[in-house]
DNA sequence: CGGCTTTGACCTGCGC
DNA sequence: GCGCAGGTCAAAGCCG
């Protein structure tokens, strides 16, 4: 897997960062409502990552317009419902979007509630995945969680789908951390 | 007691 | 077809 493009190559020096949201994040809103810094974390690196392309395209025909996040009513996009056991719907994955960050810890607080719901060894890896979902009703964004075995101290945090909800505790740190930001796009 | 974490089992997709 | 790795489920246990 790991498939996603880290448009932020890691550097722990970087005061500036490239950030391509204008395009590959669909829109900034998606940013806004994903962006996962941490109170304690540094923030190093923005990639998408679109799990479809390993599929044939007559498998998951979406139109380009869809690729932000094929969101039903309820905020959970189709591919969900089949949970994989039924096999008659096919899954469509939602596409993520990963953000280095560095910090001393795995759990960023990004202002929403996370229930972490499963743990895996990762190959190449010596730090585990944790997988979390979003606890807020209705909303099924996941979010995994990776410390890199290169460097302990840069947690790998992806997203999938999008909130549905404001955040649930708005932090003072987390915008002033956006407002340092510096954003261009490299395309 | 309710919500959360832990963890082993299970399912699925993919490469060989 | 088989094995591996990723992703999810769900029971059990923990904690406030």
């Amino acid at each position: 897997m790991e498939n996603y493009q880290m448009f932020f190559p890691c550097s722990s020096t970087g005061r500036q960062s490239s950030f391509p949201i204008s395009t590959n994040m669909g829109s900034s809103n998606v940013f806004q409502k994903h962006l996962g810094v941490s109170s304690n974390g540094t923030f190093l690196g923005l990639g998408t990552e679109n799990l479809l392309p390993k599929r044939s395209a007559e498998d998951v025909k979406q139109p380009a317009d869809d690729q932000c996040c094929p969101v039903s009513s309820n905020g959970c996009s189709a591919g969900e419902e089949s949970k994989g056991k039924q096999g008659k719907i096919k899954k469509i994955r939602k596409p993520r979007y990963a953000f280095q960050t560095r910090s001393q810890v795995d759990i960023l607080d990004d202002g929403y509630r996370w229930r972490k719901y499963g743990q895996k060894a990762v190959k190449n890896n010596k730090f585990p995945r944790s997988y979390y979902r979003c606890t807020f009703q209705d909303c099924c964004v996941k979010k995994q969680v990776q410390r890199l075995t290169k460097d302990e101290g840069i947690v790998v945090t992806t997203y999938e789908g999008v909130h549905i909800h404001p955040i649930e505790k708005p932090t003072d740190n987390f915008e002033h951390i956006l407002s340092q930001m510096q954003f261009y796009t490299p395309f």
